[in-house]
DNA sequence: CGCCTTTGACCCGCGC
DNA sequence: GCGCGGGTCAAAGGCG
């Protein structure tokens, strides 16, 4: 909705007929009269008690909404909340935060109550009465929106005890969750140890911890949670990928694999270990690919990389940039860096593997983000490429670009890929449909799950907000990266609601960012949804491929390294585009946008 | 001095 | 078996 639906320079008509206040009408344009680019009460004959059509008997209020910010907030206002048809506030301040637009219509109305609706001069008797009779039914309707209000409160009062019940409740099923997950992990070991064991179990160490490691593993992106452990003898999978630095890894491997039929028991170990190298040959290289437009060389996702290779791939004149992650010993975590071939100013960074360690606030919300995205292509992916899994997980992925969500989930080296390349048809500055992470979280232990969800859903959609694309993965830590500027201001409020303390009011700080910018409400009901509605799906995903997400993928990166093929684009409108691509490689994923 | 990038060489998987 | 392309290693050099 703009100005033109509002009616002419954005005035909006308010109908004072007597009804609920906080339930102010726009009037059809049509009926508007004559605008005025001040404030104006008219009055036209006498209030006939109802709500009455337009044109006749009636009462209205006309506001000018001149600024241009007044337009916009009143827009998106009215777009986002069919209920409150206007949030109109006579002064220039920011919208209410709080409690929400429901309150800040409310207050609105309390104001415009304050307004002379008397008609005429009123200067003989008669005008006196007719305006007393006009008064009291209006003190009636004042006592009866105070009552309303006071419902009002009174019922948003209950919904945040209600919110408060159901995170309650929610981090207890989290809780259970993982205390059967490591159950049955615990009871699968026990039980000869052998062909039944997933992949991933297998590959952990025999006698450590498992309690306290096969969990994050467990749910892992795969191979990479595999390799976490590598370091240790056990290692069954992926020889080319292990991440130790020692030059003579790879010798060992090697030779590993030519000693694979183990002399003590050839047929059973040997088919084991063929049956884990296949399950996981089709997991290990499961990735989640990121397009954005960049100007910088890499995106920051509050991880430190360092860049280990450079290969110039074929079909793109832009090197591809190897990166490791360094934040930890023998972290797993490697990204591709690459410019896209068809437009150098997306750049399409490829996250594979899961950190084995601690990851900053920052980094969190992508590797919340890319790590669920995998896993819901892995948990697609099994049952083969089937085209309508593929773009119900699309459209999981992001509802709202249901459009560029594309998925084939075929093996060798399933991709998902995240396009935040594909801004809305009126441009950077245009919102459109915004990023719904509607991922499901890796469940880290502990609450964290709403944490990363808000904060992903923070990160993506700041990421399209502002002008710096990824900027916006910083928003959450403390440090403030020169691009924060760029962030809207509802992204803050969004980090401020991801960051808040578990006991923090989540319904204040959600309506907080509502108000600041009504957009965000998208991506906030995406995230909420993800929470509540994705605890279910670590499970079937760990089962069958014996990995499922952990935490993150890393991806992120305070690198400062020189990007392969750097180019200045300034346009950086990032979108919440998903395009989930099979790929056997990450070439792949830049074509995608043709799609 | 330590960390990082660069870059050529090497290894591996895959297709022909 | 060979060639190609992707991915990784590690020596060399740069930088703070």
């Amino acid at each position: 909705m703009d100005k033109a639906h509002l009616g002419v320079g954005g005035l909006l008509a308010l109908d004072a007929s007597p009804r609920p206040l906080g339930f102010l009408n726009l009037l059809p344009p049509t009926t508007s009269p004559p605008f005025h680019r001040t404030r104006t009460t008219t009055m036209e004959a006498a209030d006939d008690g109802n709500g009455t059509p337009p044109g006749r008997g009636r009462r209205s209020i006309e506001v000018d909404f001149f600024s241009d910010d007044k337009d916009k907030k009143t827009a998106a206002a009215a777009a986002n909340n069919k209920t409150c048809r206007t949030t109109v506030s006579p002064d220039p301040g920011p919208p209410a935060a709080g409690s929400g637009s429901a309150a800040s219509c409310l207050a609105i109305k309390k104001e415009d109550l304050t307004i002379n609706l008397l008609p005429g001069t009123g200067s003989n008797a008669n005008d006196e009465e007719a305006a007393t009779r006009l008064r009291l039914p209006y003190q009636d309707k004042q006592s009866r929106n105070t009552n309303e209000l006071s419902a009002m409160q009174a019922e948003l009062a209950r919904m945040n005890d209600e919110n408060q019940r159901l995170r309650g409740m929610l981090t207890q099923v989290t809780s259970s969750y993982q205390a059967l997950q490591m159950h049955l992990v615990a009871l699968m070991q026990a039980r000869a140890g052998g062909p039944m064991l997933p992949p991933v179990a297998q590959a952990l160490p025999p006698a450590t911890d498992g309690a306290a490691v096969m969990p994050r593993q467990f749910l892992g992106l795969g191979p990479a949670a595999a390799e976490e452990t590598s370091n240790s003898s056990t290692e069954v999978g992926s020889p080319r990928r292990s991440s130790s630095t020692g030059g003579n890894r790879r010798q060992e491997l090697q030779a590993e694999r030519r000693d694979s039929p183990d002399p003590a028991d050839p047929s059973t170990t040997a088919r084991q270990q063929q049956l884990a190298q296949q399950q996981e040959a089709s997991m290990r290289k499961a990735r989640v690919s990121v397009r954005a437009r960049s100007e910088a060389p890499i995106i920051a996702d509050g991880c430190q990389w360092r860049k280990y290779g450079q290969k110039m791939a074929k079909g793109n004149p832009c090197p591809r940039a190897y990166y490791r992650c360094t934040m930890a010993n023998g972290c797993p975590v490697r990204k591709q860096v690459q410019r896209c071939a068809d437009d150098r100013s997306i750049l399409i960074t490829t996250y594979e593997g899961t950190h084995n360690h601690p990851l900053p606030p920052a980094a969190m919300a992508m590797a919340s983000t890319t790590s669920a995205a995998a896993s819901m292509l892995l948990s697609g992916s099994m049952p083969s490429g089937d085209m309508m899994t593929s773009n119900f997980l699309a459209r999981a992925v992001l509802p709202c670009s249901s459009s560029m969500a594309t998925i084939s989930a075929s093996a060798p080296f399933p991709t998902v890929t995240l396009d935040l390349t594909h801004g809305p048809p009126g441009g950077a500055g245009a919102p459109a449909a915004r990023p719904q992470p509607h991922f499901q979280v890796p469940q880290p232990p502990h609450q964290q799950v709403q944490h990363h969800h808000l904060q992903a859903a923070a990160a993506l959609y700041s990421s399209h907000q502002s002008s710096s694309k990824f900027s916006g993965l910083h928003m959450s830590s403390s440090s403030t990266s020169d691009n924060n500027n760029n962030v809207g201001t509802a992204s803050r409020a969004a980090v401020a609601a991801a960051d808040a303390p578990p006991h923090m009011d989540t319904v204040t700080a959600a309506a907080a960012a509502i108000t600041a910018d009504p957009n965000f409400t998208v991506a906030l009901a995406a995230a909420i949804t993800s929470i509540i509605g994705g605890g279910g799906h670590p499970i079937p995903i760990a089962m069958h491929q014996g990995q499922g997400q952990g935490q993150g993928q890393g991806q992120g990166q305070q690198q400062q390294g020189p990007t392969p093929t750097p180019t200045s684009n300034s346009n950086a409108n990032n979108n919440n585009n998903a395009v989930v691509t099979s790929s056997s490689n990450n070439t792949a994923t830049s074509n995608s946008e043709t799609q």
